[in-house]
RNA sequence: GGCGGCGUACCCAAGUGGUUAAGGGAGAGGUCUGCAAAACCUCGAUGCAGCGGUUCGAAUCCGCUCGCCGCCUCCA
């Protein structure tokens, strides 16, 4: 099985190939820092860091690259209205940019380039594409020159003549043509600006990924993505803009995943109706957040509601009670995440990189499945699917005091869970933190439910059942759950 | 107007020509338990928005109809 991936410039799911063997590069699209992140980006960047994740566990040697778009029009106009410096508008949400994506637990970006710290570069790119023809100045501004591109419209499927016949972009005097866009921003009083050849401005919105991507993975690089949303005009433009400069091709395969939508309309800033990522993760563990975003195909809208967030915490606590149990069975066993992953390959082409593991094969299927379903165009949804099916030959395993397999499905599950960013810490730390996090909200001491639970002990031992129910029934109206194992009696907290 | 996508059980969601339409959540019955909880087992769409068509065979392909969304302007 070869990983195949749907590519937005083909339009077709073709299998991923690359221009050095075992190697891919990655980048894409990160955080523009004006404000916080919301359940949106939270898809972004989860779905990438599967992705990375994914291709790494297939024997990939991945370069992933993820920028940080420092300054641009909506960070000036912000911290103007704050009446700040931008660039600490800009070091505040990268700030919060920053812890969002380490609560989700996402693998840190092998570089992560700012666009104020790379000007020579896009400077650089502008004069190469005024010297190819493809650019022009006007009164300190630099456009490209669309019509002068060939290949513009390629990634969007758009037909130049399509697009000017429903240009909504208002009328520039400066630009030959409506569709051009801004390499160089010329800058206006009290802007921040760099110096360039053609004066002092800052470069546009485009220009930095152009520049970045290319600088850190070379040209053509392997794989670039981002929301849909930024098919057009964003990445057309970088097309453009690259292929312009260099003549050679850009990206080999482009990665788009769509929208989070509330309400059956698209959750954005621009209308509001958004959850920021840190409110989200005050009520919900954040893997219960990545359960939730990976159970729906990257390609499909996925609607935001709260049903789906209690559900996918449901469904998260089950995986951990499950691990928990095998580990109460196993005893503490090796370090958690010690050990050799099981995928780590030579390398090679990636695809064929995968050892077959010494995994049993009642252990090995569920394993075939979850890496099939990857591999075709990561369809998450249908390898939790396979996820779920192991934790239930584990709990039937368990049941039966069957032990043989245990340790191989345990060394298995807890890799391909961490694919998709669950279990990422040891299942007992996850069942008492989310204990924890009920107790505080109910306002429940815990010593006055140890305290019942004696009283309820005594109360079983002298036969007293009536008692018994009456201090469990007392502790379950009030979200506490008993439960009565040979050790004696616990208590969980219901979701 | 152009381009793209969606409508599968009570809710979420895989499945894009061929044995019994994955999986999760909720629900019902059972095993276990003093009773429970957890776990496990069983059940649950003769049907995939509607209507036609192609085919030996369609949720899956084609046409039409209805409902909904995205991009074309900043946006993950």
């Amino acid at each position: 099985m070869t990983l195949k991936m749907h590519n937005t410039l083909s339009g077709v799911i073709e299998p991923l190939t690359t221009t050095r063997d075992g190697e891919v590069g990655l980048y894409v699209c990160g955080a523009t820092v004006y404000d916080r992140c919301h359940v949106g980006h939270a898809r972004s960047f989860v779905f990438f860091d599967m992705l990375v994740r994914y291709l790494r566990l297939a024997g990939w040697r991945v370069r992933f690259v993820r920028n940080i778009t420092d300054v641009d029009d909506k960070i000036i106009r912000r911290a103007s209205d704050e009446g700040i410096a931008a660039k600490a508008l800009a070091e505040r949400y990268i700030e919060t940019f920053r812890r969002d994506v380490a609560a989700l637990g996402c693998v840190a970006p092998d570089a992560e380039p700012r666009a104020t710290e790379h000007l020579p570069e896009m400077i650089a790119m502008i004069g190469a594409l005024v010297a190819n023809g493809l650019a022009y100045p006007a009164d300190g501004d630099v456009y490209f020159a669309v019509g002068a591109f060939p290949g513009y419209g390629k990634l969007s499927k758009r037909k130049l003549d399509e697009l000017q016949a429903g240009a909504r972009v208002e009328v520039d005097e400066r630009k030959r043509d409506a569709l051009d866009f801004a390499l160089w921003k010329a800058a206006k009083p009290g802007e921040p600006f760099w110096e360039s050849p053609w004066g002092p401005g800052r470069p546009g919105w485009h220009l930095e990924c152009s520049a970045m991507s290319v600088k850190y993975l070379g040209q053509p690089f392997d794989l670039h993505g981002g929301g849909e949303d930024l098919i057009f005009p964003h990445h057309e433009n970088e097309i453009a803009q690259s292929e312009g400069a260099a003549r050679r091709p850009f990206v080999r395969h482009w990665l788009h995943h769509a929208f989070v939508r509330i309400n059956d309309e698209k959750m954005s800033k621009s209308l509001g109706n958004f959850f920021t990522i840190e409110e989200i993760l005050k009520n919900l563990p954040s893997e219960a957040l990545r359960l939730f975003l990976v159970g729906t195909h990257y390609r499909s809208p996925l609607d935001f509601a709260e049903q789906g967030l209690a559900d996918a915490a449901r469904a998260c606590a089950r995986i951990h009670e499950t691990m928990a149990r095998l580990d109460e069975a196993l005893g503490a066993g090796p370090a958690f995440g010690a050990g050799p992953a099981l995928g780590a390959g030579p390398g090679g082409s990636g695809a064929d990189a995968r050892p077959a593991g010494e995994l049993p094969v009642a252990v090995r299927r569920y394993r075939d499945e979850f890496t099939a379903a990857m591999d075709d165009d990561l369809n998450s949804p249908r390898a939790l699917g396979a996820l779920f099916d192991e934790i239930r030959e584990i709990n039937r395993l368990l049941d039966a005091g069957e032990r043989e397999a245990l340790a191989a499905h345990r060394r298995n599950f807890t890799e391909l869970a961490g694919i998709l960013g669950v279990l990422r810490s040891p299942a007992r730390r996850y069942v008492e933190e989310e204990k924890g996090r009920h107790l505080s909200a109910s306002g429940i001491d815990p010593a006055e439910i140890e305290r019942l639970i004696a009283e309820r002990t005594a109360a079983r031992k002298a036969r007293d059942f009536r008692r018994a129910d009456e201090i469990r029934d007392q502790l379950l109206a009030r979200g506490i759950a008993l439960k009565d194992g040979a050790e004696g009696t616990s208590w969980s907290t219901l979701s």
